[in-house]
DNA sequence: GCCCAGGCACTCA
DNA sequence: TGAGTGCCTGGG
């Protein structure tokens, strides 16, 4: 990977695996807007537009200190997806085929806090609801990026947030839960150096945290690549492909992807959801 | 009006 | 330990 400053934008050059459109739109985040290679996002606090051409890639407004501290980790940059994808092609054929539609697909590498709260919204919901409740929660708790946009708020601004504060913002039955999180007095970042299992049966003390919530929060921000999300999008496409349609428990789905997939099971999870939401159905 | 969506908690056997 | 059921909300 190349980049370099080209007036108030980063553009980089010399890259590979990376399509903006999959990236946002394989459903690993909730905060971006655009479409046909033109998005902004807002991470990490600040709003981004993104734009893809043939040969290159641009940042704007963006400096070299902040790419290289926030968006080079952000777009896991630094991990090598040629690799990862030309192991997991040749573990079977409908995974290559799956990596051949959505090779441009990288897993971010999102803020913990934001992403377990949006992953708490996205239960039993779809995603341009999702997307609408962490924007009301963003522009009722949150601090002013510009005219238009808010950050997502901070555990601590959300200390005061009401019950009624988050069902104005649609939350609905969810808002329960961001009100048991932001309660208890679990500090994400602390988490960081424990096993996958003790981050996880921490996160699943929370209410309204299950399996597959603290699977995606494991997976986008706390960088374990090991597990594999299991929602009823990958539980059919597993079932379908690797277990001849039969019904089977998430457990059995969890053993099978560690047993095939190892430390590439978060990757695989990726390619696998965006194949059964675009070529079946 | 009915059904359902990227789960989860709760109840009951 | 596992199956069954209800849940805010809004779009089809």
């Amino acid at each position: 990977m190349k980049y370099k400053k080209v007036g108030n934008s980063i553009e980089m050059i010399e890259y590979d695996s990376f399509d903006i459109g999959q990236i946002l739109e394989c459903g690993q985040c909730f905060r971006f807007s655009g479409s046909d290679n033109n998005y902004s996002i807002i991470a990490h606090g600040k709003l981004l537009n993104i734009s893809q051409t043939n040969d290159k890639i641009i940042f704007y407004p963006c400096t070299i200190n902040e790419f290289e501290n926030i968006w080079i980790n952000y777009f896991d940059l630094n991990t090598d997806y040629l690799q990862i994808k030309k192991i997991l092609s040749h573990s079977d054929n409908i995974l290559a085929k799956a990596i051949k539609l959505c090779g441009g697909i990288r897993i971010l590498n999102q803020d913990k806090w934001e992403c377990l709260i949006s992953f708490i919204i996205s239960q039993n919901n779809r995603i341009p609801q999702i997307k609408k409740v962490i924007e009301n929660i963003s522009n009722m708790f949150g601090s002013k990026i510009n005219d238009q946009y808010y950050t997502f708020p901070t555990r601590s601004q959300l200390l005061n947030a009401t019950q009624e504060n988050l069902q104005n913002c649609k939350a609905g039955f969810r808002s329960k839960y961001i009100l048991d999180a932001i309660k208890s007095e679990i500090n994400l970042e602390n988490l960081s150096n424990l096993s996958t299992q003790d981050i996880k049966n921490t996160l699943m003390k929370i209410k309204g945290v299950g399996n597959k919530v603290a699977d995606c929060s494991l997976l986008f921000s706390f960088g374990r690549r090991e597990v594999y999300p299991t929602d009823v999008w990958i539980k059919r496409v597993t079932q379908e492909i690797y277990f001849n349609n039969k019904d089977v428990s998430i457990n059995q789905i969890h053993n099978f992807a560690k047993n095939k997939f190892g430390n590439l099971a978060g990757y695989s999870q990726q390619y696998l959801f965006h194949y059964a939401r675009n070529i079946k159905r």
